[in-house]
Parts: structure tokens; sequence; C-alpha cells
DNA sequence: GGGGAAGAGTGGTATAAAGTGGGGATTTGT
DNA sequence: ACAAATCCCCACTTTATACCACTCTTCCCC
């Protein structure tokens, strides 16, 4: 369960120091792709991704996915590894994916972390129009 | 598994250079045979290729494939083979089947590895109608 | 409350690897 | 024998990776 919600700097080489509250979860690789629609990156535990992939497989088999959504999941995906300040190098490709230039926010949305453009993530704040908690709260 | 997405130059010799992420999976050789509907070309480890042709000869055996199909992809594969800088040298007729010039992506798509017109893949990449991540992420 | 230690976050440099281009020898086919 | 294609090196540029250095905050412990 990922929790928490962290501003990030990104040098011009691409780096991006995981937050520390996320950190110990990953050993030593991870994996990171764009999610559907690309309005922000999802980063996964080894071990969610893999399962990540074989439940998008299945669907594949069973004509409930196309070919080219598991193209572009797959194709977008990278494993990253940290260096030994706790960094990793998020490729170019996917920062223009997301629009992420010199900082981002890493946030951990229980299930999963998603990595986001500062703005498009003061976006999701900002959109109070569907928050009907009282059916969860 | 086989992730990620690579932009490569494909010189006036046909050469390629295979992405380092890919490269050390193969030994020394595998195989490119064009992918069924020639819009892409598939990379195959040699295990790989072994496999899916053992698996188009059981369709085949059992009526599902036909005679033609098996023509059509075993005619169409060639071996490949690596020099000093991790180049394979495409030919030209399969070059032309998938529309190949002076640029090509090759793309992990996790079972395989695809090679695509630039223009080809951008069409996969737009292909967005298909996204339904949420039934899968 | 002050001092020290440990951890988190950021920046830069040096080294290695990846990607690209080209020349020349060798083979192949005509 | 000649032209075309292929293979095998060598050289250069760009990019990634590993390593080192510094600041700032937090948390103890005295």
């Amino acid at each position: 369960m990922h929790l928490g919600k962290h501003h990030r700097s990104v040098d011009d080489k691409g780096r991006i120091a995981m937050p520390a509250a996320f950190r110990d979860a990953f050993e030593d690789t991870g994996y990171i792709a764009k999610a559907p629609g690309h309005h922000c990156l999802t980063a996964y535990l080894p071990g969610d991704f893999t399962a990540t992939i074989e439940r998008l497989e299945s669907l594949l088999r069973e004509g409930q996915a196309t070919q080219n959504e598991y193209r572009q999941f797959t194709s977008s995906a990278v494993e990253i590894s940290f260096d030994a300040q706790g960094r990793f190098r998020l490729p170019k490709e996917l920062r223009d994916a997301a629009r992420i230039e010199e900082s981002a926010v890493v946030a951990g949305v229980g299930t999963r972390i998603e990595i986001w453009n500062p703005e498009l993530w003061a976006g999701v704040e900002a959109d109070t129009d569907s928050l009907r908690g009282e059916r969860w709260l």
C-alpha cells in the first residue's frame, strides 16, 4: 500500500529520487510505463508489473484487449534501477509523454505509484466536482 | 520479456543496431520473419522461433492453418547474425515488405520483438480507441 | 536547548557503453 | 573477369552509468 505525495526535482539527465517512503518496497529494480491515456506514468514493483502483464495477456487471448493495446503498454515500459542515492533514470521518451520537465510529483495511489507533471497533478487536486466521498467514507 | 521502444537508423547497407536491451537475449543468432498481415517484422530468439514454427505446424496438422500460411511464414524468415557493434543486416526483401527505409522502430512487445516503419508505428500509438486500461491496470 | 550523527535530496565529473558511419577485403553471381 | 553485394574492421559521437561531493533536515542523546 503506497501512500503520500512527494515533490521531486528532475535533473537534466532525467534522474529522480524515489521518495524514501516508497524506496524500501523496491529491492533493486522496478518498472515504469505510460498509464493508459498517458496523463501520467505508473511505477510498478517487479511482482506487480509481471502480474499486470499477465492480466493483459490473458485479456488478449480472450479477445478482450487488442494487440495495439498490448503493444503500447509493453513498448512504453522500462526497467529501472537505483543509484547509491536512491535515484532512478526516467528516459526522455517517458518524460515527454507525461510532460515532465524539471520537476515531478510522485504520488502513492494505494495499489500503485504514479508520476505526474506538477501542473497536471494540480488539476487532479482541483477536480472537486467528482468528489462524492459520502459513498465510501 | 521484451520491453521498451527504440528508434534506429538503417544505413544504406541495411544494417540496424539491435538495442542493447534486447541484444543480450540473443546469443549469436536470431530469426526475423514477416508478421502476419505484413505491417511489421518480428524478430525471434532461436528458441522462440523454433517454438513458433512447431506451433504453426501443429495448427497445420489440425487443419487450423493453411499450407500457404506456412509457406509465407517460413519462406519470409531469415537467420540473422550480429557484427562486433551489435548490428544485424535486414535483407531488402524484408525492408520492402515492412516499408522500412532509412530508419525503423524496434519495439519490445512482451513475448516478441517487432520492427516497424516509424510512420506505421505512429499509427499504432495513435490508436487510442482501444485503450481501456481500467480493466487491467 | 545544543551538538552530533544519520539519512534524504541534489548537483557535478569521469568512465564505460551504445549508436552511427565508413573503408577495404572477400565472396557471390553474371 | 567484372560488378554487385556482403562481411569484417576501425573511428568517431553521443548517451548512459558509476562514483564522489555537498547541503539540508530530522532525530537522538547528552
